[in-house]
DNA sequence: ACAATTTTTGCAATAATGTTGCAATTAGTT
DNA sequence: AACTAATTGCAACATTATTGCAAAAATTGT
């Protein structure tokens, strides 16, 4: 099993005690977490500005992916995949509960293809379900 | 042809400068606004606290839609459809340019339909495209 | 067209969220 | 252990969002 530091120098990054907290708060979570999310977990343990720019790292080197949402935040999930620096194959479906509010990952499920317009050139596509989970239903 | 004020009391509301005038940005542009780029185009027309507003009340009321994105913004994008109070049909593909960083509606590519695992149910599916647009191309 | 009522707006205060520079600390390296 | 490079925390600041309340504007009925 892959443990923090492995991932963490397998990214290249220095091991630290707030890397490894809050890639920590990912493995062990089964959804998707908002920067908020990741504040109030680690509380005082360490700076704002930690979290920021360690999330923002993760991203960099495609640890962690970005979902997109409609309320002023941005939600990260854990690449399950072969992501690599500057290379995300995030390709899944993100399932958004209206009941329990979680954000799930859905690996299985691919992005369907679509068509576009004539003249459009397609780079990365993203979707976001939303309804409810298999634990509310 | 739809003026401004139909729109507005076609969906119960009063008829204000302020909703007027973002209603029009809303029809003058051909891609998504986000709520900064209205304050631009407003200027010191009114209150940024009445921005704020106007955009809720008119995603309420089914005249605008939300779109997702990833940097802690929204973009919002007019109807063009029959969507009505609470009941959206935004099942159409939202496109980025890389390039011109423009949100085109592709109000003729519907979302594809997505095969869900067991147990979960579907109620909304949003798609973000993003890419090179036709202009850019 | 006017008065009464309801809705909307602006202001002020406050909260929440995000960014930057720099010095101190910590991790990796030899 | 000492050196170098990377990371962190602090402080200050900037931007973005929310709330209550009084003033202003829009709608309704007469």
């Amino acid at each position: 099993m892959k443990t923090q530091p492995d991932i963490l120098k397998q990214s290249g990054l220095s091991v630290t005690e707030s890397r490894k907290k809050i890639l920590d708060l990912f493995l062990e979570s089964d959804g998707a977490l908002a920067h908020a999310d990741i504040e109030k977990n680690t509380a005082s343990a360490f700076d704002r500005v930690t979290v920021y720019r360690t999330l923002q790292t993760f991203v960099e080197k495609g640890i962690i992916h970005q979902i997109p949402t409609t309320d002023n935040s941005i939600l990260y999930a854990l690449c399950k995949h072969n992501c690599e620096q500057g290379k995300h194959h995030d390709d899944h479906v993100h399932f958004i509960c209206s009941n329990c509010d979680k954000t799930i990952c859905l690996d299985e499920v691919t992005v369907p293809d679509v068509k576009l317009p004539k003249n459009f050139t397609k780079q990365q596509a993203a979707m976001v379900v939303t309804g409810v989970c298999e634990d509310c239903k």
